[in-house]
DNA sequence: TCAGTATGTATACCGGGTATATATGTGTCA
DNA sequence: TGACACATATATACCCGGTATACATACTGA
């Protein structure tokens, strides 16, 4: 969805062809997720066949390339993704997913699972403040925000993996008395 | 890739029919993600396409239904799930996504989107620690642990859109001068 | 006995995402 | 000048995750 609706927002402000699309969202998403020019014109297919964006008509003589545009239906729907929140239903969680099954079908494997899990993140974090330390909040503001929400999250997945940590020893000793 | 890696895991303690392996994972994860049928059997397709998997041979006078088993290749990418951290490498993050859109496009929305998010998230932070109140550390182990990672989440989710708040206020404080 | 629910399998379909084929223009460097 | 890399530009094939649905059978309780 988001790439469907970050689309929209851009042909909001201008229309645009669709390989310009793909340069404007990475940057202004400051590169951090790379888009697929492909997966670019499948959706603005899917856009169009809603109503939400059109090609633009081609000039008398014009070449037959001509870019798009979003309607008035498209900017109501734009409109409405910025109103809402994001959707909170939690997406699958790969690491809550194998934590769980590792304690449920071989609660040796979990200690394993979670240190690993760990150290990797650790390592995440330490990469993410050393990048962050040469981030000019001036002139990278995005870069910076970005930095921010993944020191964030990786903070609260080791919070997270400690206390799981701790849960199962309590809960160990418990059974265990 | 997690429902792939859960199924591994679950056969792997024992063969079993498909629907049998949605109940366990059901099961498992204390049913914070109700997982469709129909997923089962494409990825068990996919899986004994790999040579992860098989169906055991049906015995002589046997019904044609018989449950699936874990090949030895199985046991070695399952033991490779456990034994290696989730991939790093983040997904699209679409609250991210969207605030950086806002931000670039249309600076004035920025600000309402971010309290549109903030009050939804204590919303449901709200309701995450009601519902938490209520858990049995002893009896409902998985449950807790998976509250637990979804408050971390909103906590850190909130601490982000404060963040992205005051970083822009400066930011716009900078610029004005 | 009939309706509802659990067990069980299969398939169609959609959307997100990647890879790839295929052009054309543009700049640059030996 | 010709070769080569690179950006611009579009289209399509393919895989995977996920949902909906059709279709059975068996148990179970009103």
């Amino acid at each position: 969805m988001s790439v469907r609706n970050s689309l929209l927002a851009l042909l909001a402000t201008r229309s645009a062809h669709g390989y310009a699309l793909k340069s404007a969202f990475e940057h202004c998403t400051a590169g951090a997720w790379p888009l697929n020019v492909g997966q670019v014109y499948t959706t603005l297919a899917r856009l169009a066949r809603d109503g939400l964006v059109r090609s633009t008509q081609p000039q008398d003589h014009d070449t037959d390339r001509h870019p798009w545009e979003i309607t008035p239906a498209g900017r109501d729907a734009l409109a409405d993704w910025y109103r809402r929140p994001i959707d909170p239903r939690p997406p699958r969680d790969e690491l809550a997913i194998k934590v769980l099954l590792a304690l449920a079908l071989e609660s040796g494997a979990v200690d394993q699972v979670l240190q690993t899990q760990r150290t990797a993140t650790m390592q995440r974090l330490q990469e993410y403040t050393l990048t962050k330390r040469d981030t000019d909040p001036h002139r990278q503001l995005a870069v910076l925000l970005l930095l921010d929400a993944q020191i964030l999250k990786a903070q609260a997945e080791l919070d997270w993996l400690d206390l799981c940590a701790a849960r199962i020893r309590e809960h160990r000793a418990g059974s265990a008395s």
